[in-house]
This record gives structure tokens, sequence and C-alpha cells, in this order.
DNA sequence: CCTCGTTTGTTTGTATACGAATATTGTAGT
DNA sequence: ACTACAATATTCGTATACAAACAAACGAGG
């Protein structure tokens, strides 16, 4: 059997590349002090705002136990707040406060003018290939 | 501005896809004792034994702080051994020990599997489109 | 009601990931 | 030989990521 460098296995080429990205995003996310998947967070509470804590973390594909650590960050940073859910006293309902509502568009356009950076260096075909093969793995 | 859901951005699209990658292959390389990343620094060291600790983190695309602590625990399970570099004495070389080559095979074929399922569920038209956009966002 | 299994969120322990600071060593220029 | 800067690996602090254990609350069936 051949040698083969890490760099030939798919899952170490989506780690690198994921690493870049990220890095890139949050490189440029400092001045609003957050990091790119507190972005995600907030993004997802921009869409369902008051959603329940367990289908926050669905929405996000992301570990309940992950998600807890990041919510207890950004509510010390009063990006989001924690309230019981009146129908159910085992969930938690999660809400943005003040600070996000207020840089809403600025979040936004940031992020969308990184996003917009890293398609145009591509063909637009690949790109849309790219992207519903991330879908696709992604998918639960 | 009109809501965009994070799972629009390809930054969170690709985050995701890697982390069920991943976890694929975490879970089934749980029998050999060990996790992906340790599996692809094993992998660079049956490339290059005796590489240099630099040279093995820009291989990697990996931060040196990062690599240090992965060194840690492979040579704590016995996988690896750290060597001084006689001709730089700033300079540590990294070496595989008995156990990695031992079980070199096993490793190989499992990852080879394992990659194997990812490429076979995808029009190898695509994958190939896929693979060579992953390697030019991470390349360096 | 009561009990038992399930659901929900947190906590704990371990492993990446990376910026910043650090100690040690190398090297270029004088 | 000296100085100043550069390179190397580690340490520290913080933020994901996830499995496993946990406490609290729900709900179905008796």
């Amino acid at each position: 059997m051949s040698i083969i460098s890490p760099s030939h296995y798919i899952c170490f080429k989506l780690s690198r590349a994921m690493r870049k990205v990220q890095r890139y995003y949050e490189v440029n996310l400092v001045p609003l002090e957050i990091t790119a998947v507190q972005f995600y967070v907030i993004s997802s509470l921009w869409e369902t705002d008051g959603i329940k804590f367990k289908e926050l973390a669905q929405k996000l594909s992301m570990d309940g136990a992950t998600l807890t650590g990041i919510l207890d960050r950004l509510e010390r940073q009063r990006f989001v707040t924690r309230k019981d859910d009146p129908e159910d006293r085992r969930s938690v309902l999660v809400f943005l406060a003040e600070k996000s509502l207020a840089q809403r568009d600025e979040f936004r356009r940031l992020a969308e003018t990184l996003d917009n950076e890293i398609r145009d260096q591509f063909n637009s075909q690949d790109f849309a290939t790219f992207s519903r093969m991330l879908d696709q793995i992604g998918q639960d």
C-alpha cells in the first residue's frame, strides 16, 4: 500500500479549509467583539427570537453542551438573555438583547462582505456545486 | 436587508460539514484509541519520519501551539517521540514510535475506507470539484 | 396520585484551535 | 565579541466541540 499524505484525505481537506475560512472571519470580526460561532447564534436569533434552547441547537447542528457554553459567554457580554419557558419548566428560551439588535446591520453587512469575498474567488457554477455538497454532507 | 439564516453563510456550511465528517471518522477510530487529528499527524510522519516540529506544523497547516498539545498526548500514549535536533538546539524532531509503526496498515486501511465511504456518496466529477476547491481555500 | 422512562439543559473531563507572551537559541551586522 | 533582531517551541488564557454523567421536570400507564 502506497503512502498517502494527510492532505489527500477529504476529512483533512475539510478541516484545513474550514480553519482557514473561520480564521479569516474571526480576524475581521475582532472589532465587533464576537466570534464566528457566536455570530451564527445571533443570526439564528434574528430569524427566530425567543427560540427554545433545544431548537436553537438543532438549527445550528450543534451539541447542547457546546451551546450552553456559547450562550454563557454571549449572555456575559450582554448579547443575549435566557428566560424560563412558561410552558415547560425544563425548557429555556433564548432572546436577543439590546446590544445585538442595535448592531444588527453592521454585523450583517460585514458577514455578507466576508462571504462574498470567498465566493468571488471561484467560478459561480463550481461554487454552487461546492455549496450544495457542503449542505448534503452537513444535513441531519 | 433581508434576514439570512446562518445556514446560508459558507463559513457555517463548512463548519457544519467538517464537524459531521470528523465525528464520523472519530466514531470509527475509537477502537484504535486515536483521534482524527492525531491520525493526520501520524500520517505525516509515515511520509517523513523525523521531521522538524516546525515543518510538521506547516505540513498540517496547524498552529505550533496546537501541535505541541497534540504531540504531548501522542507521546504520552507512546505513538510518537520527540528528539533534540543535533543541528539546531531550538528545533525538535518528531519520530514515530513502535506502536504507530506496528499498526500502520490497520490505520491506513480504516482511513481509506472512511474516505471512500464519503466519496461514494457523490458524483465523481462533483467530488473532484469539491476536493479542488477545498485545496484552493486551504492553500497557504 | 405514583412510578418509570423520557426529555431538557447543565456540568465535567478531554481534545482541538489559536493569539499572546515567554525562554532559549541562532544569526547578521558592526 | 557584542548587539540587535529573528526563529523555535512551549506555556497560558480563552473558545469551540462532544461524550458521559447529572438534576430537574414532563408524561404515559397503572
